[in-house]
RNA sequence: GCGGAUGUGGUGAAAUUGGUAGACACGCCAGACUUAGGAUCUGGUGCCGAGAGGUGUGCGGGUUCGAGUCCCUCCAUCCGCACCA
């Protein structure tokens, strides 16, 4: 009897989903475990081998933790909110949610075929009005909340409003104090506070929201006609699109992630996450502690606050530096200076974030022609303006001392400003030709500061900085706010309306505000985003003036979705209590690292303010991650010279850059790296008439090289083909076969006749003679030693995530099974049940085949996955002395170190090698080596 | 520049607390069975050497009876951040 892949997986599909085999339920009885994939946004070129490899390890994973009789919440579903639909929409006119559902049925089929045990009653989707309703009621809750640096919480925005009433602005910390409301409207007093009319309270109020309006500067792309928060931009560019990026100032909804600045720090150091995605984290919150300083202006009432990390460097200072952007900039530059200033100021904004970073080592800068007043020593000092202070960090202002910082040295030395050396250095070192950036050093120059080591003037620096109310101590974040409005069609719209300009929120019992239908997708042509399009009545609720036009990003329904599978259809709540305290955070969450700085932080925010306003019992949402690498495509190149005759690579000799390089579709390669003439030729109209110039084989022989997979690049290997040619468990096992999950890897499919041919052999060890066969007999010991070996590799392989080392294991016992001629049930039953998450549909098989009822091998756990079973079996130890085997003892392998101890000591071999001395050391390997030192 | 990770055969890789390096698989070589093989099975396969043997985990040191594993220096590759005050 063959092992006919199809029919028995065609067949589990079916099965499972009548039984509903992998349906789960809250069940207190039980422990329970939460397996999560990163769910995917549905894109219309479907699933590629690259992305069902984490999904088949938390697969395993969450199968083995059934088996082990978890309680095990594993679901699926689908970030259906994005720009590609978008796009399509407005090329085609079709609308998104089309699109979208297509795709999400293309993607559903080929996911099926791979037999997950998603339970799939809980699927959710982001762009489902169902569940964004909730979207925006988590963004109501961030409306109406503050962060009480108090309580070090969120709080509703009620309490704030019972402090200004008790104590006006006094009531607050005044740190959280800092930014554009300072010099507006503090300080109030709470009589004064009572008397403001509603509009500014409500503008005050606005400072404080975790979710709020206001002017800042963002990150524009005229090219997508839309904002975008800083992860959505590399290198000074588009993410998607690598459009080109400038600062603008706009009023827009953000979300105030930095007040959760230092939780989200502090929360990393109880999370199991890789050390790289951690520290990525960090550096993207960016602490740095200093102190903040006010320069006084001279003949202004104002004054510059500079933050710095080096306040030991205070009499240093010899000139303060504004962004351009700075506010003060107009303000404070002098007629003189005027002209200058204007032009540097267009000149900046004039070049993209781009250009600004790429020449970093480019100094440049204007005088204002203002000046300071320093805090200490009372001297003058001049303003300047330069682009190398960034407005979006600190303050946007500097105080440049050119003897101990690098920039500013530069600075000084091309515009020949004054350098006061403030520290001596702890070696020699020419403080003329460079700055001494070190932390080390005894301090000079500098008043009350002299003699004192660097450290100790820090400390000093600042206590004398705040006893002279000129600054205080402060700890800066590089984190900016997350701007959250995008200009956007595709996206859960706003549950805010306007009426005199001023934003209201819509109740609760109209929610979902659902997308409105427009007659197009793109901006109007007065530059409104797509919404302002849609006639009032299109809306499923109108009020005020007009709705709001921007529609949320994309992280914000993947900022919570974990919840929702929890209790994905409760129209009542986002998630019931009872079930989010059963089934608390993720235990398991398998994706990709490029969401480090983007959706893993933002969901441990809301989770955090979730947690805070007291909804959900957890801070942190995902306890313990893997990121799987990416899998690679390998591309085939061909060259075709000036002529356009195609030649076969291992012919050229000469330059490759005089070719012009063709990728070919990798399904017309061979084996040998040839190209299959005949495909190629039906392929492309260009192939069909070409001269190919062929080696002495006469072949075509391609160029081969690593790529992303992508349709663009042809090199293109889809799960459906694999599990048409092979089957899904084969294809599940070569998955995990190819080596580390974490790491990257090109894909080869040549390996997979491998995986193929043990599944082969597993099946024939139970048709020994042609026909299902298995004998009742006792086990041999060979056949319980080969058993319980691997079923110890394999629950330790599980157990640390290593599922390829998994596979191996099971490799050498199928072998070692097949040598011994073993078709004993015991062992061949015990097998089958650690099999089972690898590879679900012949295991099924199989196990109902051994008599027992259909699906239940998925469906119930087993005691070999929980204790070691480790028993009669014994295992061969060589014991060696100094690292030179001496010999080989038989001993079971359930026995305790200090047992097989005694029992080395014991036997007649080794006292007559020891010859009455005592071993310094015996060290022990449990079932690999014993070792005495002497 | 700062931070993180990785480096083992022709290839993917194993070696869990330091304990027979290269398991397992691909590929390759030889053979068996076959009309045939992209089927199945057997044997071989790190490198040098006919052999005994020598040698070997990016380089160079160190600790140890013993190092792929621990420590130090350097090199290479990949990723993240980067005028962050």
């Amino acid at each position: 009897m063959e092992y006919d892949f199809r029919l028995i997986e065609n067949k589990w599909r079916q099965k499972w989903a009548e039984l509903g085999t992998y349906k789960v339920t809250e069940d207190p009885n039980k422990e329970k475990f939460y397996v999560l994939d990163m769910f995917p946004y549905p894109s219309g070129a479907g699933l590629h081998v690259g992305h069902p490899l984490g999904y088949i390890a938390s697969d395993i994973y969450a199968r083995y933790k059934r088996l082990q009789g978890f309680n095990v919440l594993h679901p699926m579903g689908y970030d259906s909110f994005g720009l590609p639909a978008e796009q399509y929409a407005i090329q085609t006119g079709q609308h998104p949610a089309i699109t979208t559902e297509e795709n999400i049925a293309r993607y559903r089929t080929q996911l099926d075929k791979i037999g997950f045990c998603y339970d799939w009653s809980r699927e959710v989707r982001t762009s489902s009005p169902e569940y964004y309703k909730w979207t925006q009621w988590i963004f109501k809750q961030l409306f109406n909340a503050w962060y009480n640096p108090m309580s070090n919480k969120a709080e509703h925005i009620d309490t704030l409003i019972a402090i200004f009433e008790k104590n006006g602005s006094s009531g607050i910390d005044s740190k959280i104090l800092t930014g554009d409301i300072e010099k507006e409207v503090l300080p109030f007093t709470a009589e004064e506070w009572k008397n403001f009319d509603d509009k500014k309270k409500f503008d005050i109020l606005m400072y404080f929201r975790l979710a709020y309006l206001g002017e800042s500067f963002v990150n524009w792309c005229p090219a997508l006609g839309t904002v975008l928060a800083n992860d959505e931009i590399v290198n000074g560019v588009s993410e998607r699109g690598g459009h080109p990026v400038e600062r603008k100032r706009m009023k827009q909804w953000s979300m105030r992630i930095t007040a959760y600045a230092q939780r989200l720090l502090d929360g990393l150091e109880t999370i199991d996450w890789t050390e790289s995605i951690k520290e990525t984290q960090r550096n993207w919150i960016g602490r740095s502690e200093g102190a903040s300083v006010r320069f006084p202006l001279i003949g202004h009432d104002k004054q510059i606050e500079v933050f710095t990390t080096r306040p030991d460097t205070i009499f240093g200072v010899s000139f303060v530096t504004l962004a351009p952007e700075h506010e003060l900039v107009g303000t404070i530059t002098t007629e003189e200076q005027r002209d200058e200033v204007q032009a540097y100021i267009q000149k900046t904004k004039a070049r993209s974030e781009r250009e600004r970073q790429a020449d970093v080592n480019t100094i440049s800068g204007v005088f204002t022609g203002a000046f300071v007043k320093h805090p200490f020593t009372g001297k003058s000092i001049p303003v300047w303006t330069g682009d190398y202070v960034l407005v979006g960090y600190g303050t946007g202002a500097v105080m440049a001392v050119p003897a101990h910082d690098e920039r500013d040295f530069k600075f000084a030395k091309h515009f020949g400003l004054d350098r006061t050396q403030v520290i001596i250095p702890t070696h020699d070192f020419n403080c003329d030709e460079a700055a001494w950036t070190e932390k080390e050093g005894t301090l000079m120059n500098s008043d009350f500061l002299n003699g004192l080591s660097v450290k100790e003037a820090v400390k000093k620096a600042i206590q004398e900085i705040e006893k002279a109310k000129v600054g205080s101590g402060k700890v800066n974040y590089r984190l900016r706010d997350a701007v959250f409005s995008r200009q956007r069609y595709w996206g859960e719209p706003f549950p805010v309306y306007y009426k005199d300009e001023v934003p209201y929120l819509v109740d609760d019992q109209h929610l979902p505000i659902e997308l409105p239908e427009v007659d197009k997708y793109l901006p109007t042509e007065d530059g409104e985003p797509p919404l302002a399009r849609a006639e009032k009545s299109a809306w499923n609720y109108a009020e005020g003036d007009r709705m709001e036009f921007n529609t949320m990003p994309g992280w914000a329904g993947s900022s919570w979705y974990f919840l929702r599978y929890m209790d994905p259809k409760n129209e009542n709540e986002f998630v019931s209590k009872g079930k989010v305290d059963y089934w608390k955070n993720v235990d398991l969450y398998i994706g990709g690292s490029e969401h480090a700085t983007g959706h893993l932080l933002y969901a441990r925010f809301w989770t955090k303010f979730l947690f805070d306003q007291g909804y959900i019992p957890f801070e942190e949402p995902f306890q313990k991650m893997i990121n799987q690498g990416m899998i690679l495509g390998k591309s085939a190149i061909a060259f075709i010279d000036s002529e356009g005759k195609m030649h076969s690579y291992d012919l050229i000799s000469d330059d490759l850059t005089s070719y012009r390089e063709t990728r070919i579709l990798i399904d017309y390669i061979n084996d040998d790296e040839s190209i299959n003439l005949d495909a190629l030729r039906n392929w492309q109209p260009q192939f069909e008439k070409m001269t190919y110039v062929t080696n002495s084989q006469g072949k075509v022989i391609v160029k081969r090289e690593v790529d992303k997979m992508s349709k663009r690049w042809f090199n293109v290997v889809t799960p459906d083909d694999l599990c048409e040619k092979f089957g899904a468990d084969t294809l599940r096992m070569y998955e995990m076969f190819l080596g580390p999950l974490e790491q990257s890897k090109p894909w080869d499919t040549k390996g997979i006749t491998g995986v193929h041919g043990f599944l082969k052999k597993y099946w024939r060890l139970f048709h020994l003679n042609g026909n299902f066969e298995v004998n009742d007999a006792e086990p041999t010991k060979d056949a319980l030693k080969t058993l319980h070996k691997t079923i110890k590799k394999l629950r330790d392989d599980l157990d640390r995530f290593s599922f390829n080392t998994g596979v191996s294991s099971f490799m050498i016992c199928v072998n070692e099974l097949t040598d011994q001629k073993c078709n004993n049930r015991h062992i061949l039953e015990q097998l089958t049940i650690l099999m089972a998450p690898y590879a679900p549909h012949i295991t099924e098989e199989i196990w109902s085949k051994l008599g027992y009822a259909e699906g239940s091998l998925s469906d119930a756990s087993y005691p070999i996955f929980n204790e070691a079973h480790l028993v009669e079996s014994a295992y061969n130890y060589p014991v060696s002395f100094n690292g030179k085997m001496r010999f080989v003892l038989n001993l079971s392998l359930d026995l305790s170190i200090e047992q097989i101890q005694e029992q080395v000591m014991a036997n007649p071999d080794t006292i007559k090698w020891l010859e009455g001395k005592t071993p310094k050391k015996f060290i022990i390997v449990p079932g690999k080596i014993i070792n005495m030192v002497m």
